[in-house]
DNA sequence: AACGCGCGCCAACCTGTGTTAGTTTGCCGA
DNA sequence: TCGGCAAACTAACACAGGTTGGCGCGCGTT
């Protein structure tokens, strides 16, 4: 069995066996359990190092003086939380655990000795990098002019590729560990809205959302009510 | 005189007069003009170049199928377009002039050639790639949580700094010269709700928006207004 | 001087989403 | 088995911001 990081290097890049383990050593270091709700790591910190996610969901958020919360960006299973620590920036926000979780915690040289020699792994990295910051792109192109529907749709669609291509999701069926009112703080809305929504896409037979888990009922029309396009995610 | 692109690396690091003069090399290759309105880099292309903006102002952007727009960057002189260039990814967005627009086309080679030997400039160049990335993070905070004119007055001190620091900032009176429906665009709202927010950042005595430039009446209530902490564009 | 036109500006009206205040459901620990 | 509690869900109402339509100014063109 492959871990959900090592699938979705290989999305980009063929790997040796040899590349494969080295990824693999690069999970095995420092690995911390984090109870949900909890700081994976707060504001203001400067950390020289980054976090790998092994199990469980996370997010990077902002926390604002009154109480207010921004959810901008969702860390899922195999997602390396700040790939440019070793630049030692302040943190201009916070990384927190949705779910209960486990990280590994990886030094800038561990992965600079990950990469020595190895060009297919560095690829790799470099194309998780541009898919991410492609996402944020698409976050503001969202929360700027799409419709509450439209946006939670299109949300739905990239959880679904991202799930998938780390071996996470079983067809149409994927983990969707979080609150509504999770939900509503990614999406820049209210919890009782992202409700309503979401009932109105199950009443339009477009998604079930239960027990934690999201089934698609019908992927074409999702994606069409997102107007969701896969090519942003897709950095060849 | 220093170029924006200069002032901008030099906030971050000490030059030597060899390295400014390796960066003033970068601007003087293959210099375009482009008018306003038009694009400097369509979608779906996969540049293996980036452009440095000498003068005017652009912005990346998210055309819909409807004809909606989302800005999701704000390009000024001294900005580079897309420092990531030279990993050839295909462009999921595109990149417009705001106003007319002098742009110098670098090629990956010539940015290694410039960075070979000069740690300071390597250096400057990724704290500006940090400060880029997490003004992307800003954006979406903003766009997410904060109400109209929370969002509008944010705007306002983020340009402000990034005049200043580009030395195009007249102490409190910046150049801006996007219209209406360009802001709307940017900050996710229509040209009408932009219109009535300037009014009120006008009659509270915060800013005044006259003939393409800014004037801020008063810096640190606007600051407050705009629940802004520079903090974010400071990444040392 | 006259025209066209993009842009700033404004008023009236409308609606998508937020707010408030619940009730219900489901799960976990005692 | 029974609380206790967080989360899902809902209804009624409020309002920020969107929509439509119109006026006028400034400026470039003829």
């Amino acid at each position: 069995m492959e871990t959900p990081f090592v699938r979705k290097i290989e999305r980009h890049v063929r790997l040796a066996p040899e590349d494969r383990a080295a990824l693999d050593g690069l999970a095995r270091q420092h690995v911390r359990h984090v109870a949900g709700r909890q700081d994976i790591e707060g504001p203001h910190t400067a950390p020289y190092h980054t976090h790998l996610i092994l199990d469980g969901w996370a997010c990077r958020y902002k926390p604002f003086p009154d109480g207010r919360r921004a959810i901008v960006a969702l860390l899922l299973p195999g997602d390396l939380c700040d790939p440019f620590a070793f630049r030692r920036a302040r943190m201009d926000h916070a990384v927190g655990a949705l779910t209960p979780v486990t990280v590994a915690r990886i030094t800038p040289e561990q992965i600079g000795e990950a990469v020595r020699g190895r060009p297919a792994i560095e690829e790799g990295l470099w194309r998780e990098v541009l898919a991410t910051t492609a996402i944020h792109r698409e976050w503001i192109a969202s929360v700027g002019r799409r419709s509450a529907i439209e946006r939670l749709a299109h949300l739905f669609c990239e959880l679904h590729l991202r799930l998938t291509w780390a071996g996470l999701a079983d067809g149409t069926t994927l983990p969707m560990p979080v609150t509504q009112p999770d939900l509503a703080d990614a999406l820049g809305q209210t919890s009782v809205h992202i409700n309503r929504t979401l009932k109105e896409l199950r009443t339009g037979g477009l998604v079930v959302l239960r027990n934690r888990r999201l089934t698609i009922r019908d992927l074409d029309g999702l994606r069409e009510r997102g107007l969701f396009d896969p090519a942003y995610l897709q950095p060849p």
